[in-house]
DNA sequence: ACCTGAACACCGTTCAAGT
DNA sequence: ACCTGAACACCGTTCAAGT
């Protein structure tokens, strides 16, 4: 037993929200998120597990606090080069898009949360909006498009994380091979292209789509004149 | 109370998978997926919790089961007719992938499960993928890029049923309004061509994105020859 | 084979008591 | 304000007993 804490209020606090988020992603990269409990992070900190109500409202605000934290792992300085005319824009997204595919692999319980949480208390996750759309400016992709393409990036972005993690035999079906001949015929051309080659137990089927689908989201940036569009500049 | 049922093996059985699998949906869509309870299920059939585990292996395995039956839900038919020279593909993934995003974004737990679990177990699942790899064949595509454009394509539309539910006011930033320049004027461009107006309070930066990136993953289809890409048939 | 009923080992969360 | 300790209302799951 550590010696234990006296029954009221400590000289120092002995947990802030800070020490709380380290805590419990020092956990999750351990243990793995099946592993992160309240008990848990209440254990590393050397506290009982009700002290942390006193920082946090419960473990949604817990998920919500590491979603904005893990963010901060998302490479933002391409975007900023392209959003200063040092770099192309769909390069910089293009960079953008895997750091942040790799970042939220290794988080996937993360990905509902922020496909469905307000950024309004997310400073992290506002800074990357604004570095993406900022680079966007720079584009020839008319305005009223710019956050409906982010939107889609980051949607094949977040779809794209949870395939990094999938097993290697997603498709392998044994028997009934001959009731599919399609598919068949599609994972052994996939494989006759050189993809299947991932390393030990990895998904083969995760790298290749991704680069394939990110490049078809890129296109039609790096052009200097207005796209036409749908909408007129002065309509609305 | 209900006439309790005696102790031992009923004369015929009280339970089956299908009935699981159709209680456990009935109670997402009555009361939603955090009502989904393994108790509640046993409650809906009459039956007490252990006895579920005759049936099925755990909750995990009923969400697999569940995947596989909301599959039923996606639309293969225009992906038959695409198949047989009816109709362009394009258009037939089109509306799959909408019917298929529908689904999904009413049963948001599931898509964890769909997009890391192997096709094995789930024969309804087969079917789609065979639907959707037997229209791309009749496309210019080559066959090796096949595979890799079904998972960028799925990748994609799980991260947009994702959007369907988030609440309306995801990009609302209140306070440091002045801090996101660039994001704020894209999602006033955004509102300005005439999305914004979503019902009550769904979320109105759903749906454009969706319809813009799938038109993006949707390009180089409907050709008669094959794409140049960058592995020749020789190699691998 | 397939059910009941009791029990187990957890969860996240609340709250009075204490300083 | 911020901690402890006890308690609460759940979870999913196991298993002996029963037919």
């Amino acid at each position: 037993m550590p010696t234990p804490r006296r029954r009221g209020r400590p000289l120092s606090p002995a947990v802030t929200r800070e020490g709380i988020c380290r805590a419990a992603l020092e956990i999750a990269a351990e243990s793995g998120y099946e592993a992160l409990t309240m008990a848990r992070i209440a254990r590393r900190l050397a506290v009982a597990p009700s002290a942390l109500y006193n920082h946090i409202r419960g473990k949604d605000e817990l998920m919500a606090l590491l979603q904005d934290a893990v963010m901060d792992g998302v490479s933002t300085a391409e975007l900023e080069r392209a959003a200063r005319g040092e770099m192309a824009v769909s390069e910089a997204l293009r960079a953008w898009a895997r750091s942040y595919r790799a970042v939220f692999a290794a988080h996937p319980p993360l990905i509902p949360v922020i496909a469905t949480m307000p950024i309004a208390g997310a400073p992290r996750t506002q800074e990357v909006y604004e570095a993406v759309c900022a680079a966007l400016a720079r584009t020839g992709l008319p305005p009223g498009a710019h956050l409906a393409r982010v939107i889609a990036l980051e949607s094949f972005i977040y779809g794209s994380a949870y395939d990094v993690g999938a097993p290697a035999d997603i498709f392998e079906v044994a028997d009934a091979a001959e009731a599919v001949p399609a598919l068949q015929h599609a994972v052994s051309a996939f494989r006759d292209d050189g993809h299947a080659a991932a390393p030990s137990g990895a998904n083969p089927y995760a790298d290749a789509p991704f680069e394939a689908g990110l490049d078809l989201l890129l296109a039609g940036l790096d052009t200097a004149s207005p796209q036409p569009g749908p909408a007129s500049p002065s309509s609305g």
